[in-house]
RNA sequence: GGUCCGUUCGUCUAGGGGUUAGGACGCCAGGUUUUCAUCCUGGUAACAGGGGUUCGAUUCCCCUACGGACUACCA
């Protein structure tokens, strides 16, 4: 029987969590899910200097707010934790110390400015520096150095990192489940840190520690570790464990431009990168998200699975349960997908449409609230229905419906010039003494009045129809005027066509 | 610079040795609507280039171009 099915999602808690992060993580739930199987939250944060408060509370509440909860992770303990590396830290040593011991691994004393200045020279002279077989054994480390030098080196407190020790000559055979068989010569590879001088590990080593005594069996993540995949299959192989399958995601890139998306460019471009508005706590910067512009998790987690991903049919419309259903890694596209804002409004419109409107009015109800209104929940909700397919968020519904809260003290010039013509002033002072007349007050009723009489005077429809718009909405917009009659009632339609009268 | 990955309408993509190269977003036009929006119908638009292989390549192979990632004691 094959192992369960476990995922991870491994963020470095330096900041908010973006919106390729947020696909990432989507992707490694819906795997995890459709497979039975359990969708790991590991915070890797073995670099200190890097760590910003808040930052792992912020990717939390993302993945909550989003519909993907992981099912361990820092506060939901499962049998596998701690689930910060930060506190994993003892684990990682005993690691290092048993490659140095299988000669997989060596000490090296180099200082960071000792490689800058190799890295420098060698640049200088048009090359590229590389630590590996073919200078290793003139540098400052175990394999130049006598057993003796080393010793005491260490034993006199001199920094020290572990390399790992990259075969010269080897052709790797690698395979992505997106991607397919791979192939590279290690004789390119360089002599990755595994364990720095501050006692921590770097991501390589913590990762495949982490990733086997966590028991991964898939590691699905963004395509800037394809580089790193080697080193990676070497270890797996160094410590003799078996590697998890492995896919690599394509990149998020940035809708016009060059490069990949980043954290940076959404408010520049005009659109948010972020799930949940994020303020940073050194700057006091504010960076927008999806949450507080008013988009659902469902808009924002179809669109991202459709960043990449498609089923294959021409259904665009999927839930979480449905994603789950059909997603498959093979399925994952190769190429990098240009973000596209205009197709999440897209997403964000239809399941604005498909939502209840219970919930929908309860949410306008506290945005009128905010602007000190404190209508009837029964005409809120008969609102939302009448403007809601007009409207993408819940606060586009104050700018269709405002004039339901609000008579109008002005009249748009260009639009009372097109619909109020000399006669008009006498015909809406007709029409107001015919609606006086109206006994039951609805749509229905209304219109059947106005319709009669405006047969009756043999007059145009738009003739008298544009001004009572006019004087009801104050601009020519806006749902059927009969309900909007309706809903503001009696007195105040007959108001306000008084009004437009004596200011027109 | 080096290594690796990629390339179908403007964008997200389906497809795959013989197809009118399909869908969606956007855009445009028409219809519905007393208005605006919605909605409906239609239209616009793509296989990066060059060589092979083949009876036949957009599809397979090679090269070039372009794009991207990586190249830290960051993840």
């Amino acid at each position: 029987m094959p192992a369960k099915v476990r995922v991870r999602f491994a963020p470095s808690p330096t900041g908010p969590l973006h919106i390729g992060g947020v696909r990432t993580a989507l992707f490694n739930y819906l795997f995890a899910k459709k497979h039975n199987g359990d969708f790991i939250l590991r915070i890797e944060d073995t670099d200190q200097n890097r760590y910003v408060e808040g930052a792992e509370a912020y990717i939390i509440e993302s993945l909550n707010w989003c519909g993907i909860p992981f099912d361990e992770g820092p506060g939901k303990e499962g049998n596998f934790g701690p689930y910060r590396q930060s506190e994993r830290k003892e684990k990682y040593k005993k690691f290092a110390d048993k490659l140095i011991a299988s000669k997989a691994a060596y000490f090296a004393f180099d200082t960071a400015e000792e490689l800058d200045e190799h890295r420098k020279e060698h640049e200088a002279n048009g090359k590229t520096f590389i630590y590996n077989w073919h200078n290793r054994e003139k540098l400052k480390n175990s394999l130049s150095l006598s057993q003796e030098e080393v010793s005491k080196r260490i034993e006199g407190g001199e920094p020290y990192v572990v390399r790992f020790k990259s075969p010269p000559k080897e052709m790797l055979h690698i395979k992505d489940e997106i991607r397919g068989d791979m192939q590279i010569d290690t004789s390119i590879l360089d002599d990755k840190v595994l364990y720095k001088s501050d006692g921590m590990p770097t991501y390589h080593l913590a990762n495949i520690v982490d990733d086997h005594l966590m028991q991964i069996t898939h590691v699905i993540r963004g395509e800037e570790w394809l580089p790193s995949l080697a080193l990676h299959i070497m270890l797996y192989r160094a410590f003799g464990w078996k590697a998890p399958e492995f896919a690599h995601l394509p990149l998020i890139l940035k809708p016009q431009g060059k490069g990949k998306l980043s954290k940076r460019d959404g408010d520049k471009l005009g659109f948010p990168v972020f799930p949940l508005e994020w303020k940073d706590p050194k700057t006091g910067e504010v960076s927008s998200g999806y949450r507080e512009e008013g988009y659902f998790p469902e808009a924002v987690t179809n669109m991202l699975a459709f960043l990449g991903w498609n089923p294959g049919t021409e259904q665009e419309f999927f839930n979480i349960e449905e994603l789950i259903r059909e997603f498959e890694l093979t399925r994952v596209h190769k190429g990098g997908a240009k973000f596209d804002p205009e197709k999440t409004k897209w997403f964000q419109q239809h399941y604005f449409q498909e939502a209840d409107n219970k919930l929908l009015s309860s949410s306008f109800m506290k945005l009128l609230e905010s602007k000190g209104f404190t209508p009837d929940q029964s005409y809120v909700s008969g609102i939302v229905e009448l403007v809601k397919e007009r409207a993408v968020f819940v606060q586009d519904l104050w700018e269709q419906a405002y004039f339901f809260f609000l008579s109008p003290t002005s009249y748009d010039p260009k639009n009372s010039k097109k619909a109020w013509k000399e006669d008009t002033s006498a015909l809406m002072e007709e029409l107001k003494q015919e609606l006086e007349t109206v006994e039951n007050w609805d749509a229905e009723n209304i219109q059947g009045k106005v319709k009669a009489w405006i047969g009756k005077k043999e007059v145009g429809f738009g003739k008298v129809m544009q001004p009572l718009r006019l004087a009801l909405v104050g601009a020519l917009q806006g749902p059927d005027l009969y309900k909007i009659a309706e809903l503001i009632g009696k007195n105040e339609t007959l108001a306000r066509i008084k009004k437009a009268i004596e200011t027109l």
